[in-house]
DNA sequence: ACTCCGATTGTT
DNA sequence: ACAATCGGAGTA
């Protein structure tokens, strides 16, 4: 069964300088991380409590470890499916509300770790309507001990979907509008 | 070799 | 408030 879902919430871990990074200096290149070190476009997947998959994908130059954790999605097809890998009675925004319940409706787990983006089973595609900057929020990561005032978790602003995980403070602003020869 | 604990979730 | 559940990371 073919799925797709719309990303409306993330979290950047921004490299070798970001305390809450698994891929941190303290920590250096290990088995684990060493997916975040692989070329951009890439996943990078992990087992978070020894329960749950969380997937990410690699952001950086190959070698620079960077990612962004895919945090929750709005099912846009084949909920069912998504539906049945989870709990049946699931209501729909729950499905993908939360890392560990996206990977799990999704399929996603270890053997997805590098797994080109660009390609089946799961890749990435550009959204039906893009998301203006003014429609995102920034705010504090979710769950982390480290670099807990970074301002590094981004999510569609009034979105339904977007995980309301415990510690999610609500701490909203815009992001600056880049100039535009950033653009 | 051994302890500690986490980018979470669901139940008590 | 806490169990599930395990391997990476830190210490020795």
């Amino acid at each position: 069964m073919r799925c797709a879902a719309r990303i409306v919430e993330t979290e950047a871990y921004t490299g070798p300088d970001d305390e809450a990074s698994h891929a941190h200096r303290r920590v250096g290149r290990t088995a684990r991380n060493d997916a975040m070190f692989g070329p951009p476009g890439t996943a990078y997947v992990y087992r978070i409590y020894g329960v749950h998959w969380c997937l990410n994908l690699v952001t950086g130059a190959p070698s620079f470890p960077a990612a962004v954790l895919l945090r929750a999605a709005e099912p846009v097809l084949g909920t069912e499916a998504m539906r049945a890998r989870r709990r049946l009675g699931v209501a729909d925004r729950e499905l993908l509300r939360g890392p560990g319940n996206l990977a799990r409706a999704l399929a996603v787990d270890g053997a997805l770790n590098r797994h080109d983006l660009a390609a089946p089973p799961l890749w990435l595609a550009a959204a039906d309507a893009p998301v203006s900057d003014d429609q995102i929020a920034v705010g504090p990561r979710v769950g982390i001990s480290r670099a807990v005032e970074a301002p590094l978790r981004f999510w569609v602003r009034g979105n339904a979907f977007v995980s309301g995980a415990a510690g999610a403070r609500p701490h909203i602003f815009h992001i600056p509008t880049p100039p535009d020869h950033a653009r």
